[in-house]
Formats: structure tokens, C-alpha cells, sequence
DNA sequence: GTTTTTAGAATGGTCTAACCATTAAACCAT
DNA sequence: ATGGTTTAATGGTTAGACCATTCTAAAAAC
């Protein structure tokens, strides 16, 4: 029946106020709010009050600041990085298994692999086949461009987002990356012989998304995840 | 080659070490940080550095704070609340639409139905008869209950989610829920011939889980999804 | 006249010290 | 027992000072 009596706290007022005003276009991307000697005064309160308030804002990534004459409180546009900053506090948090990122990884990444396939035009391809020859000359090297190869392979499955041209799957994938890179690096066996195999599923993954091929892309991009989750969940260390 | 030299701030010192403490699981959950000025005494810093630290905190969802005696900052279960919360910056700040939202969940559902249709149990089942049986209830008042309809159809996809066994799908999904639900209130019109559609395929999802059929299951909910998302883009206002 | 150096001013970052507001618990009066 | 009162601990707020960084423009050097 009642709600909660929730208690006032200056700041935040301070941060609606100033959130209205960037989320209604009142200041726009790139402008600066006032000094915070200037909205003390204009919001009576105190320096360190606003300043509290400036801490949240720019969390929340809607302004970012600099010192220094001209420095100040910038307007930025919000980006996909937040989401992915929380999102990775919840699934740290979470006790999640190796098997639970992995499986979402498969997934997600097949859904991906199958819009870009969908949507990909010709200016995209350049790109992609430049990833694939970084991805070659690693190989080639073999182990000692291990972190090469492995960094490479995860500009190949962003680029995927980037063309699926959803700006959710860029924030989930690159959560999902840091996440299981860090298991990558404790349990994955570097060997030569992964590289090649991986390799080969990222040409024929290339080559479905060239010849438009959605669902086929999805399968092969399922089964080269899979393949490095296998060869994790063999690792005894697990 | 180089990172960029960034400034050091105090608070963001502050930030880093307790976010650790807490992540470690050092400082555990329910638990509390030390008080205001204790902490500045730990870090040997000022009490206004600390709040601005605090602010931070609070606001990435890890601590919440409390007045009077006894309170404090409390160390907090990290929630959805904060993916969504930026998610809906993101929206609002129109980097993202609703289009872009309404795709992402059309596949997440599907996967999940999908999931959910391979692992189910017995025990699972009477749950989710009983969630359709909320949906019929519901169906058959009509309009007035709409409200509890669209909870219940919520419910019955949280649900498939728990089944699937995959705790991050739980949160994505709540996630995706959390932002939609507020477009369904405000593009989506209320018509009797909505409701009985949908759970028509609630039914069909169902029996499609009881078969253990995933594939099938899963083209359900993607359908599922979808009929909500058309309905919602024909809406002149959109 | 051009370039370099320097001094000043504006801005955020930090600190100190005080007081206010809220709350729980202990105590007291009825 | 109930209800009020006091006390102490905690967060919330304020004011004023000083430091650190950075741009600008005046001054100096060439």
C-alpha cells in the first residue's frame, strides 16, 4: 500500500537535473556543463555536493572531464562500454562455470556470424580478409604470435558484430571476450596445432559469409567456438 | 604500444581497491565497508574522496548505503538493474532502437526455448502448465487483465530460462525484459485478438518443450517474439 | 617580425573542520 | 508494557583553503 519513505539527498537532484537536461538535447554531445564552482552557485549548494553528483554522471558515461583551463565537464555521446562494464560486474559476481560462458559464447557467436552473413556488403569483406591474413601470418609464425593469433581472432568475431550492425551484440561480445579470455589464457594449451585448425574454420567461415550462406556460417562459427571450449574442458587443471 | 598516461585520481584508487575487496570475495555480501571515517583513515585521504569513491560504488551496484546508526555502506548482490539501466541510456540517447533491442531478444528467446526444450525435466512441466494456465485465466477476462497477461507471458520465458540452466541467460533476459516492457506499454495497443494469438502460441510452445522438440521450440518462440515486435512497428508513433 | 619563455588565470582534485539529519539502542516515565 | 527522550554513531552537507594541470597571452629573446 505505502512506498517506501525514500530520503532527499541533494545530489541526487543535482544528477536528474543535469541528466534531464543532456537526455532532452537542452546540452548537447560535445558541450560543457558549467565550472562546478558555476552549478554550486546555480544550484546553491556546496563544491563537493556537485561533485558527488559528477562522479555518478560520469559512471553512468554521460560526461567524461578534464582539468585544466577549458577543462571541464563534457557532454559525451553514451556508449555501448557501460553495458558492458555492468554486465561484467554481474557475471564476475555470479559464480558462473567456464561451461556456462562457454555455452553462451557458442551461441551468441552463431547468432552473430548468421546477421553478418545476412547483412554483409561488398566494402565489408576488405576488412574481414585483412583480419584472416593477420590470422594467417600468425599461424605461420606459429607459437611465439600465440597472443597475435588469439587477439586477431577476437577482431574477426567483433568485426562480425560490427557488420550484424546490432550495437547490443557488440556490447555482449565483448563482455563475453573479456570473460573467457581470461580462462583462455589459464586453461588453453597453446599449440601449433590449434592455430592451424582454427585457422581453417575462419576461411570457411569467411567464405560462407562471402557467398551469403546465414545458416551455414552460424553452424561453422557454433562448431569453431566449440572447438576451443572443448579443448579447454579436456584441460585436467579445470 | 603506449597506453595513455592517465591522471591519477584518488578516488579512483580508493574505487579500484574496494571493487577488488569486494570481487575477491574478501568483503562479502550483507557485509559492511568500514565507516566514512575509518576509510579515510585506511586510505589516509579525505572523507570527501572517499564519498566520491562511495558514489561510484554505489552506483556500479556493488555497495548500497544506509543513514543513522548502524548504517552504512552494505556490500549488495549485483543486479540486472544496472545493465539496464545503461541500456536505457543507450536507448534514450537514441544510440540504440528499439528495433535493435527487439531482434536481440527474438534470438535470446529462441535460444533459450531452444536450450530449455533439450534439458527439461518432468518436475519443470507442471510450472510451466501452470504459468499458461495464469495465461488463459488472463486471456479469458480480457483487456482488463492485461497487465497480469504480460506478466505471465514474462514468467513463462523467465521460467524456460531457469530450465535451460544457464544463469546468464537469466540475466540477459531479465535485462531485455526490463527495457522492452516499457516500450510494450507504450507502442504496443491492448487489443483482445493480441492476447488470445499469443497464447495460442504459449500453447504450441509448450508441447513443443513436453516433445523435448528443440529446433521446433526454438522457431516457436522466435515466432512468438516476433508477432509482439511487428505489432509494436506498425505503430504510427514508433 | 618571429619564436620561445614565462606568468597568470581558470579549471578540476584534495584536504580540513565543522555542523546537520537520520537512525538504533539504551534509558526513563507513565 | 507502552511510549517518549536521550545519546551516540553514521551518512549528508557546507565553507574555505590550497594544490595540480592546462591553456592563453604577455613578455622576453632572437
Amino acid at each position: 500500500m505505502f512506498q517506501v519513505a525514500k530520503q532527499n539527498r541533494v545530489f541526487q537532484d543535482v544528477i536528474s537535473q543535469i541528466e534531464e537536461a543532456i537526455l532532452s538535447g537542452e546540452i548537447k554531445v560535445g558541450e560543457k556543463l558549467p565550472a562546478e564552482r558555476q552549478l554550486k552557485d546555480m544550484f546553491e549548494t556546496s563544491r563537493g555536493t556537485i561533485r558527488e553528483a559528477l562522479r555518478v554522471l560520469e559512471q553512468k558515461g554521460l560526461i567524461s572531464i578534464k582539468t585544466g583551463t577549458n577543462g571541464g565537464a563534457i557532454v559525451e555521446n553514451v556508449k555501448t562500454e557501460k553495458v558492458s562494464e555492468s554486465l561484467d560486474l554481474l557475471i564476475r559476481s555470479q559464480s558462473l562455470s567456464l561451461k556456462h560462458i562457454a555455452q553462451f559464447r557458442e551461441d551468441v557467436e552463431g547468432n552473430v556470424t548468421y546477421l553478418a552473413a545476412r547483412t554483409v556488403e561488398e566494402k565489408d569483406l576488405p576488412v574481414l580478409r585483412e583480419i584472416v591474413e593477420r590470422v594467417k601470418k600468425a599461424v605461420d609464425a606459429g607459437l611465439p604470435m600465440w597472443d597475435d593469433y588469439i587477439s586477431a581472432d577476437n577482431d574477426f568475431h567483433m568485426e562480425l558484430a560490427r557488420i550484424a550492425g546490432n550495437p547490443i551484440y557488440i556490447s555482449i561480445l565483448s563482455t563475453v571476450h573479456e570473460n573467457i579470455n581470461r580462462y583462455y589464457d589459464q586453461f588453453l594449451d597453446k599449440e601449433d596445432e590449434r592455430m592451424k585448425e582454427n585457422y581453417q574454420d575462419m576461411v570457411e567461415i569467411l567464405k560462407a559469409v562471402e557467398r551469403r550462406e546465414p545458416g551455414i556460417a552460424q553452424e561453422l562459427a557454433r562448431s569453431h567456438v566449440r572447438r576451443f571450449n572443448e579443448f579447454m574442458e579436456k584441460n585436467p587443471e579445470k
